[in-house]
DNA sequence: TTCTTCATCTCGAAA
DNA sequence: TTTCGAGGTGAAGAA
């Protein structure tokens, strides 16, 4: 068995010789359809690094907007890849099936040569729905924003993205004293990374409004490691506990 | 046309019913195949976020090692995954095929609901190589290694990964004056937050070393943003521009 | 374009 | 197991 074709567009081949498998992927490209390839190949890249990978066996996916994707056995991460916006290309070299993958800017290219292809299809994909996703810091946001003594009693936001030197800070707003208060919001267990983000945005609020107004620092996470609360104390900074929604 | 079997183990199906689609996705998982299916899908996600995707074309893969990958015609990212060594399972629900994968620590589940099936595959791969990658932090460290001035004149590494309370430092050594370095390295060009890095690494060291020394800290890359620049400045950091070499 | 930050980040190494 | 930082990070939004 060799070919198979249906009457929707799909089209596949087994075992296919390399012409019959250029063919499918030229053709697959052209007509927009997200084309995978799975057989035996090596894979070079050269570009923002250079990598090489001996012979295995792979599954190559080529998308439509002109994504590249190399798929091993293992890992959610794709061995080898080239983003969205390259231009892929079939050809048949000593009596076996290439695949590349280009794009400028920054210069990169994606070599995939089969020794044997054991499988592959073209699939007309159309895809109109949106991912909805929720859980994520803009959640947390809203969520502090509708209920902001979840920060502190009497803690009112006043600007959100509000931007500074440092860039824009999370959540802007004032305490029951009237102390101006930053807070940077996480959804996950923050490590020193955050404590060093919301510091430069107190030294540049505190800069900006000058001098005398003392500007407070919150991190608002699930939790924090020992290290990023060492380093907040250290900097007079606080924190304080909230659970992201996820509903 | 609605069965395709090979010698070596590939199995496909082009249009199944739901039954038959069912059998082979749940014998490729027993059997450690690479299991790909296409075709019109809901797909819901609860776990670390919530999210929910409605009806459309896409390609799904389950890996032997328990990832799996929702990917749509465009995009190099999945537009729904989860990791590997999670459980995958295939069920007919309402004549439908399910395809469901979960986890524990953390608790997350993925489900696919088929509407209709394209086609689905069984691919048996097996993949010994290792990608070997040029380019990396860990090729630029050596580089500075074998050519410590290209940090600076009279730059000696003493120690690499050397551990201080705020974390390894990539480089530590001593200038000409025999003052202390700390030697942060980077691929590509830096913000921000490779300058809070290596701030923490020399207030650290500062520490530990007590006093009266002062440490140099330099942040070695191809580049940096202007902000990073700033920072740098405000905190008496240096910065030296090298390439890496992606040999 | 460049810059900045989020991400269901993933992944690997070390404690 | 948790923590930490690298990554050819990718992707989105703003300047």
């Amino acid at each position: 068995m060799t070919t198979t074709e249906s009457g929707s567009g799909l089209e596949t081949l087994t075992r296919p010789d390399a012409e019959r498998a250029r063919e499918l992927v030229a053709a697959g490209i052209e007509r927009g359809a997200l084309v995978t390839v799975v057989g035996r190949c090596t894979v070079t890249y050269d570009g923002r690094a250079a990598s090489s990978l001996g012979a295995g066996e792979r599954h190559v996916m080529l998308k439509p907007d002109g994504a590249a994707l190399v798929h091993t056995d293992e890992g959610q991460q794709p061995v080898n890849w080239q983003p969205p916006d390259c231009d892929h290309e079939a050809t048949v070299a000593d009596g076996r099936l290439v695949v590349e993958s280009h794009r400028e800017t920054p210069e990169e290219h994606l070599t995939v040569r089969f020794e044997s292809v054991v499988h592959a299809a073209a699939y007309p994909l159309t895809d109109e729905e949106d991912l909805s996703l929720a859980g994520t810091e803009a959640d947390l946001r809203e969520r502090i924003l509708d209920e902001p003594a979840l920060v502190e009693a009497g803690f009112e936001p006043l600007a959100t993205e509000r931007s500074t030197p440092a860039g824009a800070v999370d959540v802007f707003g004032e305490d029951a004293d009237g102390r101006t208060v930053v807070v940077e919001l996480k959804r996950r267990r923050v490590g020193p990374d955050a404590v060093g983000q919301l510091g430069r945005y107190v030294d540049a609020l505190e800069r900006e409004l000058h001098a005398e107004t003392d500007v407070r620092g919150i991190l608002v996470a699930p939790s924090v490691t020992d290290r990023a609360r060492r380093l907040l104390a250290e900097r007079g900074l606080e924190f304080v506990a909230v659970e992201p929604t996820r509903e």
